[in-house]
DNA sequence: ACCTGAACACCGTTCAAGT
DNA sequence: ACCTGAACACCGTTCAAGT
């Protein structure tokens, strides 16, 4: 008796049902395997029942996207109120930390979030908006790390700078072109960003 | 009678053929839109025998990945040629963009050709190989950058450095987490590469 | 040696119908 | 309001057969 499955012959909560089953499949088999038909056959659900809570494959993508730059933005949130009592260079060098450690730790569900074709798509405005709550952590640790005033446009800069070190290191390391030991990642990963870090300071306070 | 459309009953170049379609095809449609059945249509043969020349879909994808970083290799090996009566920073600068250039005008294949599966794969060393030239390019360039000598170490991580940097600020301009008018983007990524080039000529030259 | 055609197990998406 | 089932047009890949 397949009704027994479920209380009722409505799901309830199908919407997040999927997108839990969806982020278990990214994390088991990567981005490429999440299909509707087959994220529909593990909650227990006809995989037409998918289209009433998501227009299309696309819309699924956008909701796990959003939730990976939600659980970015709160990782780099949680990093920065632990490192309250830390010198100011250094909570900007635990909060790169926590954004290599939540990368790698969930490589699979990084690389969907930061995929080109949902975050091109203009119908998903609420990426935009994720992505910089996560972003303005940055730009307050960075914003406290010197004494000399900066203007918001260079600590912006210099906030594009790290993320795309630190996004494009990632993807580099993923498709092999930049080889290093997996436990070693995160460290090599100080080597190429601390430069960035010591330019800026140095650079800035000569003038 | 479509045999007309062919000399001969066999093709001859088919392995050419379909690569330089499936070129076409991901610069009309993006990388996405490459398939074996689409390509060998296009070409005018049956999608089988397209196996004759390729295993399976994702070897046709790194006989694109191939010719991807080959093609980069070039112009980077172009730009380093055209630039030797410049100073050795101008000659790193020219270089840079140069990458740039490429990646911007050509960016679906730019993208297929760092995709992380293909990429991956051990079985396509072809792909290390290749992507190797280009990177050699820079390691050249960089090392004739300063007067005081740097160890090899030094000069690959300043090398990674910099192409994490423009691999990771095309992938946050492609996906709009940062936005930069069109015309704008190959000269912001100045802004961002600069302070990495002179924080490696001031903060070495002081010790 | 190289190409074809039918078949299989998957997709995403649409339409008409069921509860 | 929510879910189902058959159908359509696509995939990649395999097998047996054609030239």
């Amino acid at each position: 008796m397949p009704a027994r499955a479920r209380r009722t012959y409505h799901h309830g909560d199908l919407r997040n049902a999927m997108l839990q089953k969806a982020l278990e499949l990214v994390d088991e088999h990567g981005p490429e395997a999440v299909s509707l038909r087959e994220v529909a056959r593990r909650v227990g659900v006809n995989h037409r029942a998918a289209y009433r809570h998501f227009d299309d494959k696309r819309a699924l993508t956008a909701a796990i996207a959003e939730q990976g730059y939600l659980a970015l933005a709160v990782a780099l949130e949680v990093s920065w109120a632990k490192s309250e009592k830390k010198a100011p260079r250094a909570r900007v060098v635990a909060l790169m930390d926590a954004y290599l450690d939540f990368a790698l730790e969930s490589s699979a569900r990084y690389r969907i979030t930061f995929g080109k074709r949902v975050n091109e798509d203009d119908r998903y405005p609420v990426l935009e908006a994720t992505a910089e709550r996560g972003f303005a952590v940055l730009m307050r640790a960075l914003g406290g790390m010197r004494a000399t005033p900066a203007s918001r446009e260079q600590v912006r800069d210099l906030g594009f700078s790290l993320w795309s070190l630190a996004h494009g290191y990632l993807q580099l390391v993923w498709s092999k072109r930049i080889r290093v030991r997996p436990e070693l990642t995160a460290r090599y990963f100080h080597a190429l960003a601390v430069p960035l870090l010591d330019g800026w300071e140095t650079t800035k306070k000569g003038r």
